[in-house]
DNA sequence: TTGTAAGCGTTATCAC
DNA sequence: GTGATAACGCTTACAA
């Protein structure tokens, strides 16, 4: 009962022949009522499943998309990847997922790779150290959908999903000067990535909407990890005048800001008012909670999706989709004065 | 430059047959030296990419194995996908991510559909509602390897990947005794799944290690969430003793748990200790961390991928192999007395 | 309505 | 050492 039952089995079994087996498995309508339950009665007793690969290797279609993230198991992409695998599984996609480390040539390898896979579509986030466009094209050049979600490369005709980072800057920091802050540090990662300046930007405009004059002084540009989050809130603590607000493009560098500053006997936010950026898990769980900027990543993996097979559908039309959600300010403790 | 080149190409290109091209593209031995050059250096030119599709229907293999589980944006879920995509992807091997949503069917359709995919193999924690065993069977009728890994079915020469929850339950408990506690309350999840069972059991020795006698009132089993945890809370605080100390089987019940206890009044640890389960990244990043048991995720994934390297490797041989990694005990705050 | 045969891109088994 | 051919399992013109 273990070995692999093909058409060819049921064929012979019924006296017909394998392509009468293929029309009624498939409901061609060329075929007669009689037949057709004939065979699909058979072929559930004979336990007959159908080899993808063949059908596959056949319609050139494999079903399987491939989905690229840095690393899977950082939460934003990890609840991206959750939301393109329930969106994509009901429609017979399976999802393949790989990782960069944020190296560029490991991104060129795996599209390679997955191009020999014949995967009918690629859902990514550029690496943090891409600058090349040439394994992007040769995608584009196979005609095959390709979605960037979240970190987008430069790069025409190419759809894709983020959130808008500018308006999440500007909410952050908009609530910040509501709050009665006015010396507002923004700590943020290389502006080279697009969703890191969309939030500089949205902060500066804010700055300006309310007659706050930018002060470069008080922006930091560095990596996204609670250490770094420390140190930059060591040199805040040097400046002559310590600022009243930080928002931070991440929310680790959020929590080791807020660290640091406890540390020194800074009180949050009644000295200090923080928000970060990505609504990562821990920041609802501590015990003064941080505000922070939600990115909706389920709902930005179901989006994704949704253009990918938009897009499959009609492989003539090449339409470049721009979505962008709507970030949402979650207003917390480390930065809502009583 | 879009269109797929085949070996055909190469051949007619060359004059020589496709079976030539093969062999010199396989370092098949019985080729000429000066073909094989020839062919790899017109395959580079016209820039020729193997076909896995083809390949796979032809020997078999996918090169992909499925990885199911509950939800793949669950920290420690991802981590052990994060450790299987990276020890399996350098050995050729793609990762098909699945989702049961703890529901058994989803994980009977999923297992249905990886096997029509001809996946090369199976790595998967269990659904919390699966009674059944009849899909697993049907993964090892096909000789395809399988391997679970944290939750395991109970199924005879099938390999897994743990870590030794009774160990981990005993040391948490070990440790609270050490601190002194005396009335030390679990709160579990459903003794169901062996992994659940063998903390509570890991806890119970530890007791009985110490002289401390077994109380029933003692043990709570309920959900694995934070609200889940407060109610626990709650029952404990109507206790005419109130305990002083809690093991939970999850750290999102002792973050709830701690909460209540807090709302209340009472100081962790010096009125009430507690050590959670899982390592989850929230534990170490609160003000007052928590102390938990690290499940070693990324390595489990790492070790589940290399179980299945050998058991694809000996196809033969049907090995039923047991891995059990040695939890690590985290001492935080929240059970550490000065 | 059904059968025949070609083809998807490989590799493997024969011959030569 | 190279070529011809079959085979993997399926779908689909084209015939019948």
């Amino acid at each position: 009962m273990n070995e692999k039952v093909t058409i060819y089995d049921i064929a012979k079994r019924l006296n017909i022949t394998a392509a009468t087996v293929s029309r009624a498995l498939n409901n061609n309508p060329k075929i007669s009522e009689a037949t057709r339950l004939l065979v699909l009665k058979t072929a559930k007793e004979m336990n007959y499943k159908q080899n993808k690969l063949a059908l596959a290797l056949k319609s050139g279609k494999s079903n399987n998309v491939g989905v690229i993230v840095p690393y899977i198991n950082r939460n934003f992409f990890s609840s991206v990847i959750r939301g393109i695998e329930e969106e994509l599984y009901p429609k017979g996609y399976h999802v393949i997922i790989c990782q960069t480390h944020e190296e560029e040539q490991k991104e060129i390898d795996t599209i390679s790779n997955l191009l020999n896979a014949q995967v009918d579509g690629v859902l990514m986030s550029v690496s943090k150290q891409t600058t090349k466009t040439e394994h992007f094209e040769r995608i584009l050049d196979k005609h095959i959908p390709l979605v960037f979600f979240d970190r987008r490369a430069k790069l025409k005709g190419v759809s894709s999903v983020t959130i808008d980072d500018y308006q999440g800057g500007y909410d952050a920091t908009k609530h910040l000067i509501d709050q009665g802050c006015r010396r507002i540090v923004h700590i943020g990662g290389d502006t080279k990535l697009e969703i890191y300046k969309d939030r500089f930007e949205g902060y500066k405009a804010a700055l300006e909407a309310s007659g706050i004059p930018f002060n470069p002084d008080y922006v930091i540009i560095t990596k996204s990890d609670t250490e770094a989050g420390q140190k930059a809130a060591e040199e805040l603590l040097k400046m002559k005048v310590v600022p009243d607000a930080v928002f931070s493009s991440s929310d680790f560098v959020a929590l080791g800001v807020i660290q640091k500053f406890k540390e020194h006997g800074l009180s949050i936010p009644e000295d200090i008012s923080v928000v970060g950026f990505s609504n990562e898990p821990f920041t609802k769980f501590m015990e003064s909670t941080i505000s922070s900027v939600d990115q909706c990543a389920m709902e930005m993996g179901r989006v994704s999706a949704r253009v990918f097979l938009e897009q499959v559908k009609n492989p003539k039309i090449k339409i470049e989709k721009k979505v962008e959600l709507s970030p949402q300010l979650l207003i917390r403790d480390s930065s809502l004065k009583k």
